[in-house]
DNA sequence: TAGATTCTAAGACAAGACGTCTGAGACGTT
DNA sequence: AACGTCTCAGACGTCTTGTCTTAGAATCTA
């Protein structure tokens, strides 16, 4: 059967949301944070979801007296570009073009955002050349 | 709790580029491409697959004498919108920018992909003007 | 036409994923 | 000593997902 986890599920990105913006926290920071009036269960939870996280590579924790501060391992675009992978691998054959493809020609961009991808393409083609 | 499920599952995915490969199809062909020498269980499981998708909107069925004839509803490049959406929902708040900051200047394209590129980009820019 | 074959429909089932929660023990504070 | 807070370990219920069983109708075949 094997069926594949989820690299991230919805509760730990939210746990990830919360470090990304704030920098790293305690397990009380996050859970006050994350669930405002929240107690011991919701406390616990929190905590589950970083033991998931830390598993998976996401996270770490350094001791600080006695309690762990938790910060992240992964950054968005680290995600961002996995998921990415992900779709190419399940959709494409691996291929990212045709997600290039979808994104330019029916992401409905902006003028603005048309004007940093060709920024963009240009730099790279630079890159590329060298 | 209310966990989202995924939009479509590997094993469904199996069924559809089935689909997508060799056209509308009925299970009995869907079962011999997808479980080879497989029985009446693997028969079932792929009917099973077909339900669901066909529940989500992702296929449909006309009888044909006494069978019944699927068809994918959905295409490729559907499925790869919704995903880039999701993606850019899930990590960052809806915007597709950082999508393609991360094909283009990680996405490690070949001179070709990015001279495509560059061609879909004066396309969209083109469309957007007018 | 009896029996085998093949289709459909309906649903059971197990394993795993995931969000949540409980309890026990360690440590520090009042 | 009583209390509060932290950590660790694991239980629990529900949903998902891939698989499989069964029953009945339609079709084919000897």
């Amino acid at each position: 059967m094997a069926r594949r986890p989820r690299d991230v599920t919805d509760a730990e990105l939210d746990v990830l949301r919360a470090l990304w913006g704030d920098g790293p926290a305690t397990i009380r920071t996050l859970a006050d944070s994350l669930y405002p009036g929240g107690g011991t269960s919701e406390y616990a939870t929190v905590q589950k979801l970083l033991e998931r996280l830390e598993a998976k590579g996401h996270v770490t924790r350094r001791a600080e007296g006695r309690q762990n501060v938790y910060s992240a391992t992964v950054q968005r675009e680290e995600l961002v570009a996995r998921r990415l992978r992900d779709t190419a691998d399940d959709l494409c054959d691996g291929s990212l073009t045709p997600l290039i493809t979808q994104l330019v020609s029916a992401g409905r961009l902006s003028r603005e955002e048309l004007q940093e991808l060709r920024r963009l393409v240009d730099l790279a083609s630079k890159r590329a050349r060298s």
